[in-house]
DNA sequence: CCCACTTTGTGCGTGCTTTCACAAGCACGT
DNA sequence: ACGTGCTTGTGAAAGCACGCACAAAGTGGG
């Protein structure tokens, strides 16, 4: 209990930290686009919508690559974090589940510049099986394994119907891939070692309802409050 | 749960809490589905995805829902959730932007069932307006405003692209629009009193990308590193 | 009625995040 | 060379979140 050390004192950079990264790289990409040289945390961090102090630690964690009394030269920062997050290198990612949101990830342009390929897509439904999209022809979930060793996929993204989705994860699991993205409203059930990070649209819609029925609340409640409660 | 006990229930629930109760929720819909009238903190949180400590103290924010040595009734809960997060009232939604994301989400069938009713769909390329999608007509982004005053708009979604989900946040903000959830890869800027949700496709494959290089460098580098370095 | 068993609700220690506030560092003009 | 003015990087404090562990509360059998 007390004796912990098999934790391997991971590589320092927050969660928390890890998450605003990609915030700042686009941020600095437009500021890039714009022929900016130089930015300060200021700038950046009203840039990225964030608190100037948080973005500084941020950075602090990827080391020092500010200079004081100046900023952070844009492109060497843009280097850095690309880096630190793994998109200097090339990732190979297979779409499964070819409906308007499969659709609209393959068509999604950020990916391409950013270190991610869409190498495959891959659907159940044979009146979609053949068809093109987004330059790709898509081809039928039984060649997923095939695909996956063939087109080195190490990303898997999973785009299908509620009740396909663990099926799908399974098999990307057993073909060896270690990175999930799921957009299926699911708790998927993975082994350890494997990441799944789950993206819902209709959980967001109901944290905003939830936002928004409390100032409701509040702002026809407030009188009457002062009246009837002492708190 | 034969009477109706006080519910001590206080504003201040835990922004983290707020966001897991969608995902209660969903397993418990599940849970019904498949005919089950009472369950444990354990099997909840297992079907959630969770720790059964943080599920019980989640709860515990709504209120004593739940019933010593057995567990909790299954659609009470469901009730009060739902209650908590406002789907028992209704939400009208407007989504901006009808590519192939915003119409996965025209078709997403989740929502209906939870209190969100989409009202209108938008768009500004008149090769869109005017068509149907999920049985509703697209209009043209220019009646944006009469739309929100008319359906009663409350919560707007922008799936256009970046350059112009600045603008169209504008025009909702400006119409009276509260709640915003968006889809474009760039920071909204908005006044007090709005909220804004960002969904970020890309950003959540980086911080897969991330995980997997950590994952790949620390096993080729974990004896090289024993060798070269000291920390 | 009592006892054995189950499960909730929560106090508490721990560790992560955020924010503040300021010394240290750098550029530039004189 | 030196002072002035900015901006970074970071201790330290405050605030949250998580999960353990257990008392309290309820069930059911005998």
């Amino acid at each position: 209990m007390t004796s912990r050390p098999p934790r391997p004192r991971e590589r320092g950079i927050p969660e928390a930290t890890v998450a605003r990264l990609p915030v700042y790289l686009r941020a600095l990409q437009a500021l890039q686009d714009r022929g900016i040289l130089t930015v300060s945390s200021e700038a950046l961090a009203t840039a990225a919508g964030v608190n100037s102090a948080k973005l500084r630690k941020d950075l602090s964690h990827l080391g020092s690559y500010g200079t004081r009394g100046v900023g952070y030269e844009v492109e060497y920062l843009v280097y850095q974090i690309s880096r630190e997050l793994g998109l200097t290198q090339d990732w190979s990612v297979a779409i499964v589940g070819i409906g308007n949101l499969g659709r609209a990830l393959a068509n999604y342009g950020g990916f391409g510049s950013r270190g991610f390929r869409i190498a495959a897509l891959l659907d159940a439904d044979p009146s979609v099986v053949g068809r093109s999209v987004a330059s790709l022809d898509v081809r039928h979930i039984d060649s997923l394994e095939e695909v996956v060793r063939s087109k080195g996929v190490s990303i898997g993204v999973i785009a299908t119907p509620a009740a396909s989705a663990q099926g799908v994860a399974s098999r990307f699991v057993e073909a060896g891939v270690t990175s999930i993205l799921n957009f299926a409203p699911v708790v998927l059930n993975v082994p350890d070692g494997v990441d799944v990070r789950k993206v819902d649209l209709s959980i967001e819609l109901q944290i905003l309802a939830f936002h928004a029925q409390r100032r409701a609340d509040g702002d026809g409640r407030e009188a009457r409050r002062a009246g009837l409660e002492l708190t």
